[in-house]
DNA sequence: GATGAATGAGCTTTCATTCAT
DNA sequence: AATGAATGAAAGCTCATTCAT
C-alpha cells in the first residue's frame, strides 16, 4: 500500500484531471470521472479542491509556470536570439510530445472556456509567469539589435499562435509528419518574421 | 405574416445559434435559449436539426466556406503574393470586426470543443473549403517563386495560428491597440517568414 | 386520463408540497419527494417552479391570503368585538382542523426557516394580507371603545402567539382534549386580555 | 495547557453548537462547523456525542431545565400571582436579551424541526422540567383563588405562545420598540386573561 | 410543421459519519 | 482521546431530446 502525503495526492488529482480535461474538454470531464480514475470517492475530491473551477485555475497556473521556467532558462543562456528562437520552439514541441496534456490544456481549456477563468484569471494574470518570459526574450532581442522593434503583442501573437496552431494540427492528426520534422522551418519562419532588417 | 421557406428557417436558426455559441460557448448555450431567441418552440427546432451537435457541425462548415470563398477571390486576383498576404490578413481582421461571431466560433467552439466534432469532422473534413484555398494561395506563391518551398502545414500553422492568436488576444482585451493597427506589421511578419530567400 | 391545465398542475404541486413541508419540514422534504408523490418527474417540477425557495414563498403568500380573507369577512360582520374574537379563534382552529398543513406550514416552515424567506419576504411582506386584517380588527375594537388602546404588536403577539401555540401543542398531541374544547376559554382569555378596563 | 474534563468538553461543545444552531439553524450548521469553531477534530466530536440529533436533543433538555430552574425560583418566592406573572415575563425577556441563543434555539430549532426530535422527545418529554414549573405556577394561582380554574394547556398556550411570539417578532425586527418596552403590558394582558373573575 | 410539457440521466456539491492511525 | 482523510448517498438543479396533441 503506497501512502501519499496530502500534497502528493493533490498532485495526483491534478495530473489525472489535466489528462482528462485536455482530452475531453472541461465540460465533458466530470468530477466523478476524475475521482473514478484516481480511485477516490467523489466527496473526497472536495477535500483537496474547493471546486472544479478552482482545480482548473490551479492547473493553468501550474502549466504557465512550467513553461515560463523553461523559457527563463533559455533567456539566461548566452546565445544568439536566432538560437533562442530555435530553443524555444524545440522546448515547446518537446513539451507537446512529452506532456501533450499541458499544451492541449492550454489550447483547449484555458483559451476556450474563458467563463471558467474570468473571475480570478482575468487578462494574463494566471499565465503571467509564461508571458513575462516571452516578453523578456523579445526585449533582449530588440536590445541586442537582432530583432525589429515592433509592438510586443504582434510578436507574441506570432510566437504563440504559430506554435499553438502547429500543436493543434498535430493533435488533430492533420500533420503528415512529426512535430519535430517542422521544428527547423518553424524556427526559421519565426526568426525571419521578427528579425531586424538586413541591410 | 412573413412566411419562411424551410431553408430560410434553417438559416435563421443558424444565425441565432452562431451568435449565442460564439458569445456563451457551446455548453452554456441551450436549445431552449436558441429557440426562445428565435421565437420558436424547442420541439420545432428538432424539425430542422437532428441534434445540437449536428447544428454545431453545420455551422463550422458554413463558416469555413464563407472564409474559403473570400480567400478564393483573393487567390484569383492578379496581384503579387506579398499583396495577397496583406489582403488575406485584412480580410480576416475585417471578418473579425464585422462578424466577430464567425471567428469566435472558429476559435472558441470549433477548435476547443473537439469532443463535439470528433465524429464527423475529423481532421479538416469540415473546414476543407477554407484550408484548400490557403493551400492554393501557398502553392501559387511557391510556383511563382515568391515563397520558399516548405511543408505546407508549417506555413498554414503560421498563417492561421498567428491570425487566430491575434484575434484571441484582441477578444481578451489584452491588445493595447485596435486589430487594424497591427495589420501591416503582421502581414509583413508573415511575408518575411514565408518569402523565398533574398539573394 | 384526467387532463390538467398548467394552472391546475401548479396548484397540485402546491398542495402536495404544502403537506410534505408541513409534516417533514422544509429541509427534510426534497424535490424528488414532492415529484414522486405527484407522479411527476423531477425535471418537470422545474417547469412549474423555478426553485424550491420560490415554491416555499408562493405557499406562504397563499396561506396568508387564505387566512386574511377569512378575517376580513369577520371584520366586515356587524358584531361586537367580543364576538369577533370568538369568530377569529374559531376560524383559526377550524382551519387547523380542516387544513392542518396550512397552520403547520405557517408555524414550522415560515416562522422557522427564515433564511429561506429572507430575500423576498422580509418583515411581513409575504404575510401582509393576514397581518393587515388583524390590524384592522384591533383598530376597530379600539375605535369602538371595546379594546384598550395599546401597542398593536403587543396585541398581535398575544393573538398569534396564543393561537399558534395551541395549534402547536395540538400537533404535538400534548393537549388532552380536542382543539375545539379550548375555543371558548381561549376566546375569553384573549378578550379579557385586550378589553378596555371595566370601571 | 488547559486540561478539560470530559464533562467540561461536552459543555464546551454544547455552548458552541447552541450558538451556531440558533443563528444558522439546524440544517445549515454542520458538524465540521461546530468542530472548527471549537478547535477540535470532526472525529473527536463523535467521542462526545453519538450524532448530530443526540446533540440537538441534549440542548433542548438543557435549555428547558435552565428556564425551569428560574421559574422554580419565582414559584418559591412568596409573592402574589400577579407579581409572579410579571417576574416570569421579565425573566423570559431577560433571557432573550442575555442568552438569545437559548430562546432562539427553542423557537427555531426545537419547535420547528420536529422531525429531528420525533424519536426521543415526543410530546413534552424533553422540556418537562420547564412545563412542570409553569404547571406549578398555574396550580398555585388557582389554589390561592387568584386565577380562574381552567384547563392548564389553555393557560400554558397563552403564556408560551405569547412570549414566544413577541420574541419572534423582536428577532424579525418587526417590533417598533425594545422588548422591555412591552413587558408591563404583556404581563397585564396575561394576568387579565387568567385572573379569577372580579366580583 | 408546430407546440411545450414531460422525461430522466447526469452534473456539481454537501455532509453525517466512519475508521485507520 | 484525538485526528482528518475517506466514504457514499443524496440534494438541488439542468438540459438534450421526445412525443402526444
Amino acid at each position: 500500500m503506497t501512502r501519499m502525503s496530502k500534497e502528493q495526492k493533490r498532485e495526483n488529482i491534478m495530473n489525472v484531471a489535466l489528462q482528462l480535461f485536455s482530452i475531453n474538454g472541461f465540460y465533458a470531464t466530470t468530477i466523478p470521472d476524475i475521482a473514478k480514475k484516481i480511485g477516490m470517492s467523489v466527496g473526497n475530491f472536495y477535500n483537496y479542491f474547493a471546486s472544479k473551477d478552482v482545480l482548473a485555475k490551479e492547473l493553468i497556473v501550474y502549466i504557465a509556470s512550467y513553461l515560463g521556467e523553461r523559457i527563463r532558462m533559455i533567456n539566461e543562456t548566452p546565445i544568439s536570439t536566432r538560437e533562442k528562437v530555435a530553443k524555444i520552439v524545440s522546448m515547446y514541441f518537446t513539451t507537446a510530445l512529452e506532456h501533450p496534456e499541458m499544451i492541449e490544456y492550454f489550447l483547449r481549456v484555458y483559451l476556450s472556456n474563458r467563463e471558467v477563468f474570468r473571475e480570478e484569471c482575468q487578462g494574463i494574470v494566471c499565465v503571467s509567469s509564461f508571458v513575462t518570459e516571452i516578453m523578456i526574450f523579445f526585449d533582449d532581442g530588440v536590445a541586442s539589435g537582432e530583432l525589429r522593434n515592433q509592438d510586443f503583442f504582434s510578436a507574441f501573437g506570432l510566437f504563440m499562435g504559430y506554435l499553438g496552431g502547429m500543436v493543434f494540427l498535430n493533435g488533430e492528426k492533420i500533420l503528415p509528419e512529426d512535430l519535430t520534422f517542422y521544428e527547423a522551418s518553424i524556427a526559421e519562419n519565426i526568426y525571419n518574421a521578427l528579425k531586424a532588417d538586413a541591410s
